[in-house]
DNA sequence: TTCGTGGGTATTTTT
DNA sequence: TACCCACGAA
């Protein structure tokens, strides 16, 4: 595939790179600049080329789905080096996810004659842990300092509410770590919360014992690493001047996800008016992480703070046929307050948007992967079918039909490597062997495998740490009787791990710790812990990995030296000016006073923290792509199913009672049709089972908002809303048969019904929804609940105000007859039957 | 200390 | 429905 940046052509040394001279080095293109030049902007559309070219100047780039986003970004810094305009020390850019970073490295690398390695190319947590470990003690933070993520945050802040007495169902652990979280991302510190009210101030409280735990115990968490960052460039002035004075060039992608925090952290590297490159790439449209506090408004922010003289627009999708972008162009138009931007392609219109109607969730499921049978055998690879759905409960009725039917199939999400329980015991030993004051991996293995050290020794301990002060570890021999020897045993054992790993490399440190700490030997012996086992040595695979690739050992990893003197202590006078500075061939970066080179074991667990890995399924094997709609950002398939288009699932009914939440909605829609590259299904359903109970759905109104004439109705329209034999089936599949008893009943035949075979042609793929046998229907039609004035329930009606609905209950009799009726949107009403006008719809 | 049970709760999630 | 968590019993 695509060469790792340490096999790419080219200068092997550092000297190479940047030689000693202070003043930036020519093209390395050399006399082939030219040439060099062609290749690298060859292709490129006028408003691609346009981007790519811009000279140092703030910049906004409204990129569309599929535009060559990340074409542009590489190819711009490509260009930028290529011109003489930077150099590698010059540029910073930033990104979301690992993915997309590593993606950035892999095609610069492949574009560029040289290491790209020593760039500042990460994401934003990444390029913070990088600046943090450089100037670690002006950030007041030990030299060592451990990253919590997400899990291990909630378990420190649950440490804190119990320390302080609080009660648990007042003070969430999650949702109180949620909110601290919430806080730092507004940069916000405990005292300058608003304390409005009582719970607020306990909150604030909270945040600030949580924030004496994680500084006593040498950790910080993800917002920790953006703020503090933020706040020692924001306090230090010479060291922002020196940031500022080096960053010439900086690009960001996915502009639209940033924060509060992000983007005034952004601001501390690159302030307007101070003339920086600053390129931001973005679409308003893909905006879908409101809910955690991205700001779309940062886009027009940048645009008038910075004074962005032009905006430029990739309109060109490279991706999708024109049915699929006539829908999504027309679905986002809805939206209000866009920054304006309409995709079109050049491959024609293609085939139309297909929709589906299901009788039931089980029908849908049935469906979808026979359509996607039919797909595969036509041709198409099965990872290039993704399957999407909102919410992953969604996930379940899909993944047993699959399963059932033996198709191989990927769930995205879930469990990733790092975040697996045995994994993140072994991590917790290798941090204790770092930093034996981190509690909360104390915590996590103190007793696992069970060393006899109960909960009643543990409160023990931790009374007496907190009295002190100190550490859980420091403060074992408080605890008297057996309780406190098998207290001293583990840190005895703790210790002697350390002692044997002293000088090892860090595979050998890892299986040590494992032989040691017992690890090993419990999941031997757990019945079901291969498995684990398994993964334990996927561990080690990983640590070996990473260290071959971090280059540690012969192969050293360059860092400027301004990263080097500034470790430690900065001085502003240690830092030529020119840039890029002389480069020394280091590992990770060494205590400018002791010149101690981080341990391979350290940037292994901050790489852990970072990075939480894969998630389970195995990458190799051709399987259909299943994932919600926003894990599927960023991606395209061949094939994409948009399944559960229904009124309270997607919209989802908790996004309707906040402002923006249905045009999050909406562009999360946009998202998920934007990832078709040629065939693109929406399918619903008219009953599904949710949380327990059957649910009678109304189809989502953002199949309505979608353009007539490139949709394609696989099904009759609005036929058979409830129809009596989706409720027959449905009662089937609660009986746990479904389709198989129905089948084998003789009651079902798996063959297309006429009105498909006619839709879709002779050679179409046969409907997967369990098709009904006429009398069949008649059948379960005639049996369908009670009836009234026409009315029958399961069956749509229509109301003059409400307008369409499903039919769900009648009670009573007379003048007190009453209905009840999911409207979709409007929700779900009592009607009293002598007032309300409900008429069948049929 | 482990196992069983009952209650509460159910978008979306990277780092 | 299905999972997670807290709590109580053995």
């Amino acid at each position: 595939m695509t060469a790792h940046p340490h096999d790419a052509p080219g200068p092997d040394s550092l000297d190479d790179l940047f030689g000693d001279a202070p003043a930036p080095r020519p093209s390395f293109a050399g006399s082939g600049r030219g040439e060099a030049q062609n290749g690298l902007l060859k292709g490129l559309n006028p408003e691609q080329l346009a981007a790519v070219t811009l000279g140092q100047e703030p910049a906004l780039i409204l990129a569309g789905a599929g535009s060559g986003k990340t074409r542009v970004l590489t190819t711009r810094i490509a260009w930028l080096l290529n011109q003489g305009l930077a150099t590698p020390g010059g540029i910073m850019a930033v990104t979301f996810t690992n993915k997309a970073s590593k993606e950035m490295l892999t095609r610069l690398s492949a574009m560029l004659p040289y290491n790209v390695r020593g760039m500042w190319i990460g994401t934003f947590h990444g390029l913070c842990n990088r600046f943090l470990r450089a100037h670690w003690k002006l950030a007041g933070l030990p030299q060592g300092f451990q990253i919590l993520d997400a899990s291990d945050t909630v378990s420190a802040v649950k440490r804190v509410i119990k320390a302080m007495n609080l009660d648990e169902e007042r003070f969430v652990p999650k949702q109180v770590s949620w909110f601290i979280a919430g806080a730092k991302e507004d940069g916000l510190r405990p005292k300058d919360i608003d304390l409005r009210d009582e719970q607020t101030r306990k909150l604030a409280d909270i945040y600030q014992a949580y924030e004496d735990q994680c500084k006593r115990e040498g950790v910080v968490d993800f917002a920790e690493l953006m703020l503090r960052a933020y706040e020692l460039l924001r306090d230090n002035a010479a060291l922002r001047e020196h940031y500022q004075h080096r960053f010439q060039y900086l690009l960001v992608d996915e502009f639209q996800d940033t924060n509060k925090l992000q983007y005034a952290w952004l601001k501390m590297f690159a302030p307007p008016g101070r003339g920086q490159g600053v390129f931001a790439v973005g679409d308003d449209d893909q905006s879908i992480y409101a809910f955690r506090g991205a700001r779309v408004g940062n886009m027009s922010d940048f645009e008038r703070e910075y004074r962005v003289h032009r905006v430029v627009k990739l309109e060109q999708n490279y991706r999708s046929y024109g049915h699929i972008l006539d829908a999504a162009n027309e679905l986002i138009s809805r939206n209000s307050h866009r920054l304006g931007k309409n995709l079109r392609t050049d491959m024609g219109p293609g085939e139309p948007v297909r929709v589906n109607e299901a009788a039931s969730d089980f029908n849908e499921a049935q469906w979808l992967l026979e359509e996607a049978q039919a797909l595969h055998r036509q041709g198409l690879a099965r990872s290039e079918i993704a399957i999407l759905y909102r919410s992953n409960a969604q996930s379940r009725v899909i993944e047993s039909a699959l399963f059932n039917a033996g198709i191989p199939y990927r769930v995205y999400g879930g469990l990733r490597f790092f975040e697996r329980a045995e994994v993140k015991h072994a991590l917790a030993y290798l941090r204790l062997i770092e930093n034996a004051n981190d509690d909360t991996s104390f915590l996590r293995v103190v007793n696992f495998p069970a060393r006899g050290i109960g909960a009643r020794t543990l409160e023990l301990l931790q009374d007496a740490a907190r009295q002190s002060g100190r550490s859980l570890y420091q403060s074992v021999a408080a605890v008297p009787g057996k309780g406190g020897s098998n207290l001293a045993a583990f840190v005895n054992l703790v210790e002697s791990m350390r002692n044997l790993t002293q000088g090892l490399t860090l595979r050998e440190i890892i299986e040590q710790m494992l032989a040691t700490s017992g690890l090993a030997d419990f999941y031997r012996t757990d019945k079901d812990g291969a498995e684990r086992l398994e993964n334990l040595d996927e561990l080690v695979n990983a640590a070996e990995a990473f260290v071959t690739q971090e280059g540690f050992g012969k192969d050293a990893v360059a860092l400027p030296v301004d990263e080097l003197g500034a470790a430690g202590g900065f001085t502003p006078g240690q830092i030529a000016a020119g840039d890029p500075p002389a480069i020394a061939a280091v590992t990770l970066t060494p205590d400018a006073e002791t010149g101690e080179i981080v341990s391979p074991l350290a940037a292994f667990l901050t790489h852990a923290s970072l990075e939480a890995g894969d998630n389970q399924a195995q990458a190799g094997q051709d399987a259909i792509q299943l994932m919600t709609v926003h894990s599927a950002k960023g991606l395209e398939f061949d094939a994409v199913f948009i399944t559960g288009l229904e009124e309270g699932l997607f919209p989802h009914e908790n996004s309707l009672s906040d402002g923006d939440g249905l045009e999050e909605e909406r562009r999360l829609m946009y998202v998920a049709i934007t990832r078709a590259r040629q065939r693109l299904y929406l399918s619903f359903s008219q009953t599904r089972m949710l949380h327990g109970q059957t649910r009678y759905n109304v189809k989502s109104r953002f199949l309505d908002e979608l353009p007539e004439a490139s949709l394609k109705w696989l099904t009759p329209r609005n036929q058979g809303f409830g129809s009596g034999f989706a409720r027959e089936y449905q009662q089937a599949w609660e009986r746990g048969s479904g389709l198989k008893s129905m089948v084998g009943a003789g009651r079902v035949e798996r063959q297309a019904p006429a009105w498909q075979q006619e839709r879709e042609g002779k050679d179409a793929p046969s409907f997967g929804g369990a098709p009904v046998p006429k009398t069949m229907k008649q059948a379960a039609a005639a049996k369908v609940g009670d009836e009234h004035g026409g009315l029958r329930v399961g069956k749509p009606v229509f109301h003059n105000k409400f307008g369409e609905g499903v039919l769900l209950t009648l009670e009573g009799s007379g003048p007190d007859a009453r209905a009840q009726v999911n409207f979709g949107r409007h929700g779900t009403k009592w009607l009293a039957l002598a007032v309300a006008k409900l008429t069948p719809i049929d």
